[in-house]
DNA sequence: AGAATCACG
DNA sequence: ACGTACGTGATTCTT
C-alpha cells in the first residue's frame, strides 16, 4: 500500500552547501575528467547525486529539503563583522555547479530552499523543529559538525567523514560518549574554544579538551561565568575572565536559530514524483551515462502516456457516429473552472467509452441527443470524480445525471478520510499516476489564475476521465476488504445526489430583513465604539487583539489572565473574568458580539444571496475526518442560535412560498445515545430507555443523589459538561477549563462518573486498545479513521490520537445515522411525490421547506424516519419544530 | 499565510 | 510528569 503512516513520517534535511563542498573535494582529483559536453565541471553534481541515491535508499524519507546559504552576509555578521572572514572564496569550479545541483533537485522532486540573511544551518534547525513537532523522525546530513547541536530523541545528525558516503552518526548518546557533553552544550564548548573556520576566537588557551571539561562541570557558559569565583586561581581562569566577551559572542554565533522565518509548510517539502523527461535530457546534457542507464525507459513511458490519453475531439458532426455502438458504462467529467460549481464557468467535458476518450470544449453539445440521453439513461452506469459537482453542473444545463455507480472522490475518502483531495490530479499523484495534473497547475490559483489553450485543456480533461479506471482498480479492493462497499454504494453515493438536490433547492433569505438589522446594528456599534474610546481615553482598533491588549492590560492595568503566542489573550472567557474590574470590559464584549453578527452574518450572508433570492451553500462531503459534512460559501451550519441577539438573524431565513413552513427535526442527544450503545453501559442504557433527562440523571449519579428532584441547575450544568467531555476523550484539565472549576474538582467529577458508569470507562480503554491493534477507529457503518499516531513516541501526539480513537466512532456513527435518515427521507419524499424539500443538514438536525398542506404529514413522517434510521440498544428520539421563519422554529 | 476570535454541532 | 477537551468555517488583523 502506498499510503504513508505517521509512524513512518521521515524528514530528511540536507545542508546543501556543505555537502556540495565535500562532494566537490571528494572528486577533486577527477575534476578534469568530470566535464559535460558543454565543458561544465560536474564532479560535485555527480557525487551529490550519488549521495542522494544512497540516502534515499537507506533512509526512505517521505519529506525532504536541501537548504543552501543565500549569500555571504547573514544576521551573524551584524553581531560579528568578521564572521567567517578570511575564508577562501568558494572555487569557481564549485560555485558554477551549485545552480545545477538545485536544478537536479527540482527534477528529482526534492525541495531546495534558501533564505537571505540566514545560513543553511538555521533553515535546517527550523525545519528540524517543525518536523519533530509534527511527529517526524528527522535526519540531518551535513559536512559541518555545528549541526550536531540539533541532535535529539527524534533528530539524528549525520556528518560526512571521508568523502560523502561515509557518515558519522550523532545521537545525544553518541555525543555524550565522544564529547562528554549534550548536543546543546556543544555550543558552549565551541563558544569557549572558538572556531577557526568561522573565524571567531573564543578563549585563549582553551581548546577542545579544556572546554569540554569546563562545560561538563558547569553545564553552560553562563553558569561558568556565574560561578567563576569558585574556580581556583589559574592561568585558565585569567584567560576566561579576560576573554569573557569572546565566549559570550561565540555562543551567540554558534547557536543555530530554530525560529528563522522559513516560509515553508511541511507539505511543501513532501517528496514529489521525479520528472523523468526532464531528468533524461538533464543527464544527457551533463553526460551522465550512469544515471541515464538507471532511468526507467522514459521513451516507453512517454509513449504509453500518450497512448493512454489519445483522445478525439467531439463535434456536432461526429457525435452520433461515435455513440452508435453498444455500451453499458462510461467515465464522465464535466470540467468547470473554480470551486463553486453553482456559479462556475464551464470549460468543457470528457467521456471515456470502451477505452476511447472524447473531449469537447462546448458543453451545449451535452444538451443534445445522444449525450443528454446517455447521461439521463438509468441503465448506463457512470463513473465520475465528484458526483455532486458533476450533478449540479449538469443540472444547470438542464440535464439530470442518473445511475452514477462510482465516484472516485468518495471512494478515496472512504479508503482514507484524510484523503480529502477534492482534486483528481492530486489524488492520482498520490496513487502514483503522475500523468494527471492538478487543476491548480493547469489553471493556477487565486490571483494567478490564467486561461489555458485548448490543447492543454483537452489533454487535461482526457487524463481525468482516463485515470478513473486505474484509481478504481486500486481503491475498490481495499474498500471490499474493509467491508466498506455498503458505506460507499448505499450511503455516500446516494448522499451526494441528495446533497446536490438540497444545494440546488437552497434556502430563501430576505435581504430586506438583514438590511434592516444592519442599520440598527450600525447605530449600536457606533455607540459602543464611542463609549469604549471614552473609557479607554483614546481611539484604537477594537478589532485588533494586540491593540486591545495594550489598552486593557497596560493602560488600564487590568490583570491579564492568559497569554497567547503573540501576546495577551482577550478572548471571551478572559474578558468575562475581568468584567468587574472595569465597565469597559462589558462594552467590549457587547461590541465583539454585535460586530461578529454584523460582519459574518449580515454582511457575509447578504453577499451570498443569489438572483433567485436564495442562498445555495455547498456541503463538503469529503472534508471531515469523522464523516460529518461541512458547509461553505456560506457556512449554514453555524447560524447563531444560542444567544438571542444572534438568533434574530434566523428571522431572515424563510420558506420559498409565503404560507409554507420551515420545519426542523433534530436528534436528541445522538452522540450520548451512540456512546451508550457502543459501550453497553447499563446505567446509561437504562436512563435512555426510561426517557430520563440524561444530564440530570448523570448529575444525580455523580453527585450521589437518590432522586432526580434533588438535582440543581448548577449540578445539571456540570454533569452536562462531563457528558460532553466524555465524548471528547475527557481530561481533568479540559473539564476544569470548560467549567471554570479547579482541576481537582474536575478530577473528582470524572472519578465519580467512571464509578457510576463503569462500562464507559471500559469502552474508552477498549477504543484505544483497538486503535493500537488495528491502526484505525471505526463507526457502526465501518467508516474508518486511520490513527497511525496512536504509536507515536511524542506524548502529545499520541494522546491526541487516543482521544480521537474514543471520539471518532461516536461522532462518526452519529454522522452515519443522520446520513441514513436523509436517504430514507429523500426516497420517501420522492416516492410520495411530495413538494416538501429537504434543504439543510446541521449534524443532528434536518431542515425542510414544507408547503402548508403537507405539514401534518411531515410532522409525523420526518421524526418517524429519523428515529428508525438505525437500530441501537437505545431508542433514537427526534424532536420536530416548525414556523414561518427559522427564528420561529423552536 | 497564520493567528486570534467566535459562530455552530 | 508530560499539556489537554471532539468536529467544523468566516472574519479580521498582522506579518
Amino acid at each position: 500500500m502506498l499510503r504513508e503512516t505517521n509512524s513512518l513520517k521521515k524528514l530528511l534535511l540536507i545542508d546543501g552547501n556543505s555537502v556540495a563542498f565535500r562532494a566537490f573535494y571528494a572528486l577533486y582529483k577527477q575534476l578534469d575528467k568530470f566535464k559535460s559536453p558543454e565543458g561544465l565541471h560536474t564532479n560535485a553534481i555527480f557525487t551529490f547525486k550519488n549521495m542522494l541515491d544512497v540516502l534515499l535508499k537507506n533512509i526512505q524519507p517521505t519529506h525532504m529539503l536541501v537548504a543552501f546559504d543565500a549569500g555571504k552576509i547573514t544576521f551573524r555578521n551584524k553581531m560579528y563583522a568578521d564572521y567567517k572572514g578570511g575564508r577562501d572564496k568558494t572555487p569557481n569550479e564549485l560555485s558554477e555547479q551549485l545552480p545545477i545541483i538545485k536544478e537536479l533537485l527540482a527534477y528529482l522532486g526534492i525541495k531546495s530552499y534558501e533564505l537571505s540573511n540566514y545560513e543553511a544551518d538555521d533553515i535546517l534547525g527550523t525545519m528540524a523543529k517543525m518536523g519533530t513537532d509534527l511527529g517526524f523522525e528527522v535526519t540531518i546530513v551535513t559536512g559541518d559538525r555545528d549541526l550536531t547541536q540539533l541532535a535529539g530523541e527524534h533528530v539524528t545528525v549525520m556528518v560526512t567523514k571521508k568523502g560523502v558516503n561515509d557518515l558519522e552518526i550523532y545521537t545525544p548518546k553518541h555525543m555524550q560518549e565522544v564529547y562528554g557533553v549534550t548536543p546543546k552544550q556543544f555550543i558552549d564548548v565551541k563558544a569557549l574554544m572558538g572556531d577557526a573556520s568561522d573565524n571567531y576566537p573564543g578563549v585563549e588557551k582553551v581548546g577542545a579538551k579544556t572546554a569540554s571539561k569546563l562545560i561538563n562541570q558547569y553545564g553552560s557558559v553562563e553558569n561558568l561565568y556565574e560561578k567563576i569565583d569558585q574556580i581556583k586561581a589559574s592561568k585558565i581562569k585569567e584567560y576566561l575572565i579576560r576573554d569573557k566577551n569572546n565566549a559570550i559572542l561565540g555562543k551567540k554565533l554558534a547557536t543555530i536559530d530554530c525560529t528563522s522565518p522559513v516560509d515553508l509548510k511541511i507539505d511543501d517539502v513532501k517528496l514529489q514524483a521525479q520528472q523523468l523527461t526532464q531528468l533524461r535530457s538533464f543527464y544527457e546534457r551533463l553526460g551522465f551515462k550512469k544515471f541515464l542507464s538507471e532511468l526507467p525507459d522514459v521513451e516507453e513511458i512517454d509513449n504509453k502516456v500518450q497512448d493512454e490519453c489519445h483522445y478525439e475531439i467531439l463535434d456536432k458532426d461526429n457525435l452520433s457516429e461515435i455513440f452508435a455502438t453498444d455500451f453499458d458504462h462510461i467515465s464522465f467529467n464535466l470540467e468547470m473552472i473554480g470551486d463553486n460549481y453553482h456559479l462556475a464557468q464551464y470549460a468543457g467535458f470528457s467521456v471515456k467509452i470502451k477505452q476511447k476518450i472524447y473531449v469537447c470544449d462546448d458543453v451545449t453539445l451535452l444538451q443534445e441527443t445522444p449525450l443528454k440521453k446517455i447521461l439521463e439513461d438509468k441503465n448506463i452506469a457512470k463513473q465520475v470524480f465528484d458526483l455532486k459537482r458533476n450533478y449540479v453542473g449538469l443540472q444547470r444545463l438542464g440535464i439530470t445525471l442518473f445511475n452514477v455507480t462510482d465516484d472516485i472522490m468518495l471512494a478515496s475518502y472512504i479508503a482514507d478520510s484524510e484523503n480529502n483531495a477534492g482534486d483528481l490530479g492530486v489524488l492520482a499523484n498520490s496513487y502514483q499516476e503522475f500523468y494527471v495534473q492538478s487543476d491548480e497547475i493547469i489553471y493556477g490559483k487565486g490571483k494567478k489564475q490564467h486561461s489555458v489553450d485548448v490543447d492543454t485543456l483537452y489533454a487535461h480533461m482526457a487524463t481525468k476521465v482516463d485515470v478513473l479506471d486505474k484509481l478504481k482498480a486500486k481503491i475498490m479492493p481495499e474498500l471490499q476488504q474493509h467491508e466498506q462497499l455498503h458505506l460507499y454504494k448505499n450511503i455516500e453515493i446516494p448522499i451526494a445526489v441528495i446533497l446536490a438536490k438540497m444545494e440546488i433547492a437552497g434556502i430563501k433569505v430576505q435581504a430586506t430583513t438583514l438590511v434592516k438589522m444592519k442599520n440598527d446594528l450600525d447605530v449600536r456599534i457606533t455607540d459602543l465604539k464611542n463609549k469604549i474610546y471614552q473609557l479607554a481615553g483614546e481611539k484604537f482598533n477594537i478589532n485588533s487583539p494586540k491593540q486591545l491588549g495594550v489598552i486593557l492590560f497596560e493602560k488600564l492595568k487590568l490583570t491579564p489572565a492568559k497569554k497567547t503566542k503573540t501576546g495577551y489573550s482577550t478572548s471571551v472567557d478572559v474578558l468575562e473574568k475581568l468584567e468587574y474590574q472595569s465597565p469597559i470590559v462589558a462594552d467590549i464584549l457587547d461590541y465583539r458580539q454585535i460586530s461578529k453578527i454584523q460582519s459574518t452574518y449580515i454582511n457575509g450572508l447578504l453577499d451570498y444571496i443569489q438572483a433567485d433570492g436564495k442562498i445555495h451553500t455547498r456541503f463538503l462531503q469529503t472534508l471531515t475526518t469523522t464523516g460529518r459534512l461541512s458547509s461553505v460559501e456560506p457556512n449554514l451550519q453555524n447560524i447563531p442560535v444560542k444567544l438571542e441577539e444572534g438568533k434574530q438573524i434566523r428571522k431572515a431565513f424563510v420558506p420559498c412560498k409565503q404560507d409554507s413552513y420551515l420545519f426542523s427535526c433534530d436528534y436528541s442527544q445522538v452522540e450520548l445515545r451512540v456512546l451508550a450503545h457502543v459501550s453497553h453501559e447499563k446505567n446509561m442504557l437504562e436512563a435512555f430507555k426510561e426517557g430520563y433527562d440524561i444530564h440530570a440523571h448523570t448529575a444525580m449519579k455523580i453527585f450521589g443523589l437518590s432522586n432526580l428532584d434533588e438535582v440543581t441547575p448548577l449540578m445539571r450544568r456540570h454533569a452536562k459538561a462531563v457528558n460532553f467531555g466524555i465524548v471528547y476523550g475527557i481530561s481533568d484539565y479540559g473539564l476544569a477549563k470548560n467549567l471554570g472549576i479547579s482541576r481537582q474538582e474536575a478530577q473528582n467529577f470524572i472519578n465519580n462518573y467512571f464509578e457510576q458508569y463503569p462500562q464507559i470507562k471500559d469502552y474508552m480503554k477498549a477504543a484505544v486498545k483497538l486503535a493500537r491493534e488495528k491502526g484505525y477507529a471505526e463507526t457502526i457503518m465501518h467508516r474508518r479513521r486511520l490513527l497511525p499516531d496512536i504509536h507515536n513516541k511524542n506524548f502529545n501526539i499520541r494522546s491526541f490520537a487516543e482521544r480521537t480513537a474514543i471520539n471518532s466512532p461516536i461522532q462518526g456513527s452519529a454522522a452515519d445515522i443522520i446520513k441514513i435518515a436523509m436517504i430514507k427521507m429523500q426516497s420517501e419524499l420522492e416516492r410520495r411525490k411530495l413538494k416538501t424539500k429537504m434543504i439543510l443538514q446541521i449534524h443532528d438536525e434536518l431542515l425542510f421547506d414544507v408547503p402548508s398542506e403537507e405539514l401534518d404529514l411531515i410532522r409525523t413522517l420526518v421524526p418517524e424516519i429519523m428515529q428508525q434510521a438505525a437500530q441501537l440498544d437505545v431508542p433514537l428520539i427526534a424532536d420536530a419544530n416548525w414556523g414561518h421563519n427559522w427564528y420561529e422554529v423552536k
